[in-house]
DNA sequence: ATGGTAGACCTTCTA
């Protein structure tokens, strides 16, 4: 089973691309982040087409995530917990009922910048409420993946210049941090457990060449529990696709778990 | 050291 994220950068202005990129691909699971629309602007009709189901958590401009799956899907979490007063799409959960059925979401957490500011505390807040839901998902012994867009840095291996990133809210000790203390919950990092490339990177600024220069980082984590990490048998950043024209500055990375 | 680009959308916010 192929299991993908992508941070699309508004799904419409993507489309073409998302549309190339999984009739290429074929995922079975895909986790699509920052969708900038509301949930009546998804263009279910050609992704439906391509033989997938849909689930979205849109939002007007901003944010917006939403899950597609080949086989059936039952929604179980729309937002994390404790968020009665958090207006933004950044959480979906679901059953994919695969013959060997995982528990999947996706996730667009807060990206924090400034430092200093009522965002950054967002952001470490939100990371909290991620935690504890996490810990919780763990206690379920099933086969589950966080997949998505976490805005954090994890090691001066995953930039290519690490002084660049010293005064952003994805590389700052308390962000490192609390991704730490997810992880170490006992979930892993799909990327790390098939020995891949450090300096492996996902995001790459629109600006300054960055994609043609490779100064990029890495923030497009799947995070396997322990079902699920024991059928990981692939993990693969999908580089080609930030070369593509008109692309997201996101490119897809995608983990291939036995069936 | 700074400002560059992209997307949504009404002129500025977010990233």
């Amino acid at each position: 089973m192929r299991i993908a994220t992508w941070n699309v950068n508004s799904v419409n202005a993507r489309l073409e691309l998302l549309l190339r990129w999984l009739e290429e691909s074929q995922p079975d699971v895909v986790c699509l982040q920052e969708l900038k629309c509301v949930d009546e602007k998804f263009p279910s009709e050609p992704v439906e087409a391509l033989g997938y189901n849909i689930l979205v958590h849109g939002q007007k401009s901003y944010n917006g995530v939403a899950l597609l799956s080949k086989y059936p899907m039952e929604e179980v979490r729309r937002g994390l917990p404790d968020g009665d007063e958090d207006t933004h799409s950044r959480y979906l959960e679901a059953i994919v009922e695969a013959p060997s059925p995982i528990r999947i979401a996706s996730i667009y957490l807060p990206n924090g910048n400034p430092i200093g500011t009522e965002k950054f505390n967002y952001k470490l807040a939100w990371m909290e409420r991620l935690r504890a839901h996490a810990a919780g998902l763990l206690a379920l012994e099933e086969a589950v993946v966080l997949a998505g867009d976490f805005n954090v840095i994890p090691t001066p291996l995953d930039c290519d210049k690490p002084s660049n990133w010293v005064d952003d809210a994805l590389f700052q000790p308390e962000s490192r941090a609390a991704h730490r203390a997810i992880v170490n919950l006992g979930y892993t990092d799909a990327h790390l457990a098939v020995g891949a490339e450090p300096h492996a990177y996902t995001y790459w600024d629109y600006f300054r060449d960055a994609f043609e220069n490779d100064r990029g980082i890495r923030i497009d984590h799947l995070l396997l529990s322990p079902q699920a990490a024991d059928r990981l048998e692939a993990s693969e950043v999908q580089r080609h696709v930030r070369g593509w024209e008109r692309p997201s500055d996101h490119t897809p990375v995608m983990a291939t778990l036995a069936d």
